[in-house]
DNA sequence: CTTTTTTTCATGTTTCTTTCATGAAGTCGA
DNA sequence: TCGACTTCATGAAAGAAACATGAAAAAAAG
């Protein structure tokens, strides 16, 4: 239930009156006493919050031990501190923390601000899943990647810009003056001579018989199109 | 490219001030000086964030435009006050504000906690490997050390840097920008020789044979990408 | 001051884009 | 039915852009 939250301080004294406090809420605590330790945890324990004092024993601080958790992981980090240097904040911030509480600071004080951190993180914003899937066809616009078959497809940056406005459309004809302009640029509406290079390249990148397409059809005189052989009766062997 | 701002404040001084601190650094600003007006333009607008006044005319103040707002929308509210009451703060808390921030403040502090609340807004997703595993290329992140082929790998500052925002986005082409302005900064964002050069060492380090890598695949016109043998049918033979 | 790392540049090579010529296929009216 | 016309697919090749590479100067680290 309780989110887990590693806190990472020396002072055993301070260690267990955090961890009390925020045990009594509810929350799962652990605890690292040097800046190696707390990296370690916060990898291994991945933890949901992370509350980081920066004066820490041998050489790596706060900071640099908020640093590389960057690295690897975007957990949120409140720094917690007795410098209520200015600098030192900005330099909390710096390196990416979430908040910065300089001590001596209340146990409300405290727990307000992690259930704030914590809050505005587990909202979870819906996950855009940029991938189109037509057919065997994949293509996942995140990672720029595009996939026929299973077999990942090697496109050139123009072939997939002209396949990616091809399938947002996917199922319905795009016009010729449509692809050129959003392609290669307004000034490109009529040169239909690109379209149909790149239309073949990407067929012969893509379909089984080029000559006889099943995914890029053509519209004679109007565009092109992207199906979806599953959608339809595909079924039209001949 | 700058998110939206909306400032609630009833003083125009203040307004002004706040604004051209914003402006400077890129965002966008509008302004709302009664409670009423700050929920239309909450709704309007949809700024990316919020900076409340607590003191606001009429009898709407900002604890309670906080809590309306959040009837309706999760963008992120930090609240701005004069009050430094321990028990003021708690109350902004409660109706759900990301943070608190007491007048006077600097530019400075405003920005950094601006910058940290975007920051974790805009980046929902945590991933946290305590190692990455790539066929036969291992990443600890915590240690800074690099496996390959079960040999420790020595690799330089800016190396390791390159690898490890290719290795996070494992499987999919990051562009040249990306790379750059992360590894380098935002003012390298065009330098791509810095890019060729250190994917030359990368692969020198890394491939077998560096003139035909396995894991670093150039993608022309776009960028790199690190793919994990195992992971995919790998069948890219030549 | 030596060694390592980073930055910078020039070179040849590869890959991608643009362009053009050809023949096939379809449309339409005589 | 026939040719005149339009639209396509295709192959090939010149031109342009992006790339890998080696090497050396500059800067940083030790």
């Amino acid at each position: 239930m309780g989110e887990k939250i590693l806190v990472v301080e020396d002072e055993p004294r301070v260690v267990r009156l955090v961890s009390e406090v925020l045990k009594a809420v509810g929350y799962q605590v652990v605890a690292a006493t040097s800046g190696q330790a707390a990296l370690e945890m916060a990898a291994l324990e991945q933890p949901n919050l992370v509350l980081l004092d920066i004066l820490l024993p041998h050489n790596l601080d706060g900071y640099e031990v908020c640093r590389r958790i960057r690295e690897f992981s975007d957990v949120p980090v409140i720094m917690l501190t007795a410098k209520a240097q200015e600098s030192d904040m900005l330099q909390g911030f710096d390196v990416g923390a979430d908040d910065y509480l300089t001590k001596p600071f209340s146990a409300k004080e405290l727990l307000a601000r992690v259930r704030a951190v914590l809050r505005r993180v587990q909202r979870p914003e819906e996950i855009i899943t940029a991938t189109l899937t037509c057919g065997e066809l994949e293509i996942d616009f995140a990672r720029h990647i595009v996939k026929m078959r299973g077999q990942r497809v090697a496109l050139t940056r123009t072939e997939y810009a002209l396949l990616r406005q091809l399938a947002v459309k996917a199922g319905a004809v795009v016009l010729h003056q449509d692809l050129l302009t959003s392609v290669w640029g307004t000034e490109y509406r009529d040169d239909i001579d690109y379209l149909r290079a790149y239309i073949r390249y990407l067929r012969l990148k893509l379909e089984v018989d080029p000559s006889n397409p099943e995914y890029i059809l053509t519209s004679p005189g109007v565009g092109y199109m992207l199906t979806c052989p599953d959608d339809e009766a595909a079924t039209t062997s001949d």
